[in-house]
DNA sequence: CGGTCGCCTGAAAACGCTAACAGGCGCTCT
DNA sequence: AGAGCGCCTGTTAGCGTTTTCAGGCGACCG
């Protein structure tokens, strides 16, 4: 089923049904209804490919990702998936594994003909690059960057300072004073900026920051169980830890547990993220909830306003975040100051 | 940069630039060289779009998929990409958010022109859609079939049956006798097997299945709680729970944490799976660990035969599962029998 | 009544690539 | 020496769309 054959069912010629399909320029009702009985009854779809080399539009969206599995970040792609869907397009899906050369040689690929546009999750690629492909005319939208992108660059992100501070302010308002962080590696924005939150909690407060509270581990559950074990070797015990995502936060549980400490009762601990697992442990992680699926949202909605050349509004867009107070925090035991 | 641009520079035909990138026909070694170099030079990659218009082939993989983000299907699918990509493919990613229609009218528009096959995991399709779809001329596979599937279509699943009769082995090993079982929807071809597997391990045994045991649920946590809430109420007791998957298990777990019962002390639970959520879990859950990423590796491995006209040796591939032996498990507190 | 304009439709030229075909060249074999 | 046969390369006809351009046909206006 060409759209050649649909013509010629319907008697008209193919730029009749073009338009048809793709409802632009002048098309009688009468016309148009014919036609498009004709394409429901023998069930015509255009072809992509031909599409795509005639109008320079694929309909396909490229979508880099640094690993699929990790719920932070299918969560994200489910979001730009079911975005795109309402626009009828389609995500090409390239893990990435963390490799920068895989990265690079797959938007290069992406570029030329391939898709329309791109999202990029976390991409490892530097400013400079992304920059590069941006003056090179590939139009694409960053969520959650690594570092500080250039301006120009539209990125997606979580209001990751706020949503910091909203859970120290909420750790110092049950009366915790000694609250250590296990951070995220510091290269990353998310992680500045989480830091940043804390620091201005912390100060607001009145409480002097100790940097022996402050620990920096990659993001994953081993991390947590790590840094927690040095904070609980620590002369003076923090009474709450304030881990940056949820993997290090179930981490630093199970060295409590590990120790016989309980948890709220001798330490609290809050994540970040909001995923699945937070919910699931015993006791339920709180956390900051990060909108990921929105964050994946947004970006298309970024894209698809970038695609028809139409002016963004807001280049750089945070997401708010929301805490999630669940069993894993409470009053600490002693009271101090 | 496109191919005639490329021909130019070089100063041959772009048949001859085609058949250095695609390695087909006849070329010299000093001409191949010479064209290489030049498209190395300028960074020419061929469009997608037009090959796939001219050849028929898009390089593009249709993977449908209920949803992303739920652990089980994104590692199934981070195994599908990580194959594609060794063979130059790209994946078009196609949540069905369960909902069949939105399959079948993916589908329909995979079919023609967009992708050159698919890979269809846990599809919501029936079996004679599947074979029509067969008949059309589609080429795709299933990995972890709903339902039977005609016997002209390829699947990939796991090995359910043995691997439930793992766990129950391992289980009725440990002195266990009264050995509940949370399935999974009937109707799934999954539960099935495994189901198949609880009652052959019993039978083996020599222990009477008593149905009050076998409950059945939907794959979430909260039917595990609903499901071992209703097992901690019989008057007598079991002293293990196979849950027929992870989701299962730890919403089982909860349960007994909720009643003050101790795991395993009081009761052992095992799962299925092995899903990240497992092992964080404490105690760490024991489970029948399903290659799931192989699973996808190998639907790719089928499909690419199939895309080459290669006969399929094996059509219907189960692969092994393992028993994760951790600590939800244990002998019962009183043996009996 | 002729011209203009808005609506509608068709013809045809790309788009960038592949593949079938044809031809040239140099060798070997008879 | 001529035929035959590998090896290499070029020519060219599509592949199925979109899009531009050029009309045709009424209606309305002057």
């Amino acid at each position: 089923m060409t759209i050649r054959d649909v013509a010629e069912i319907a008697g008209v010629s193919t730029a009749t049904i073009s338009r048809v399909v793709n409802n632009s320029g002048y098309v009688s009702a009468k016309t148009r209804r014919t036609v498009e009985d004709v394409i429901r009854e023998h069930g015509y779809t255009a072809s992509r490919s031909a599409r795509g080399l005639s109008s320079g539009r694929t309909g396909l969206i490229g979508v880099t990702v640094p690993r699929i599995h990790p719920a932070y970040f299918s969560v994200i792609v489910a979001g730009v998936a079911d975005a795109l869907y309402e626009h009828d397009m389609r995500i090409v899906l390239c893990p990435t594994l963390h490799e920068h050369d895989r990265e690079v040689s797959l938007l290069e690929r992406l570029v030329h003909g391939t898709t329309d546009g791109g999202v990029l999750i976390l991409p490892e690629e530097s400013p400079s690059e992304l920059s590069g492909l941006m003056t090179h005319g590939f139009r694409f939208v960053v969520v959650d960057p690594r570092t500080r992108i250039g301006a120009r660059v539209p990125t997606v992100a979580a209001a990751n300072a706020s949503g910091a501070a909203q859970a120290m302010e909420y750790l110092l308002g049950l009366g915790h004073r000694r609250i250590a962080a296990i951070t995220g590696p510091t290269d990353l924005m998310a992680t500045q900026q989480r830091a940043r939150g804390y620091n201005a909690a912390l100060a607001a407060a009145g409480v002097r920051p100790d940097p022996a509270l402050v620990l920096e581990s990659e993001f994953d559950v081993l991390g947590g169980s790590v840094a927690a074990s040095a904070l609980f070797d620590l002369a003076e015990r923090p009474t709450a830890i304030f881990a940056f995502s949820d993997q290090l936060a179930i981490g630093a549980m199970q060295t409590a547990f590990a120790r016989n400490l309980r948890v709220p009762e001798d330490v609290s601990i809050v994540g970040f993220d909001d995923t699945a697992e937070s919910e699931l442990f015993r006791p339920a992680v709180t956390t900051v909830r990060q909108p990921l699926a929105e964050m994946g949202r947004m970006g298309v909605s970024l894209l698809t306003r970038l695609l028809e050349n139409r002016q963004l509004e807001a280049v750089h867009v945070e997401l708010a975040t929301e805490l999630i107070v669940r069993g894993s925090t409470g009053p600490p035991r002693v009271a101090l100051g």
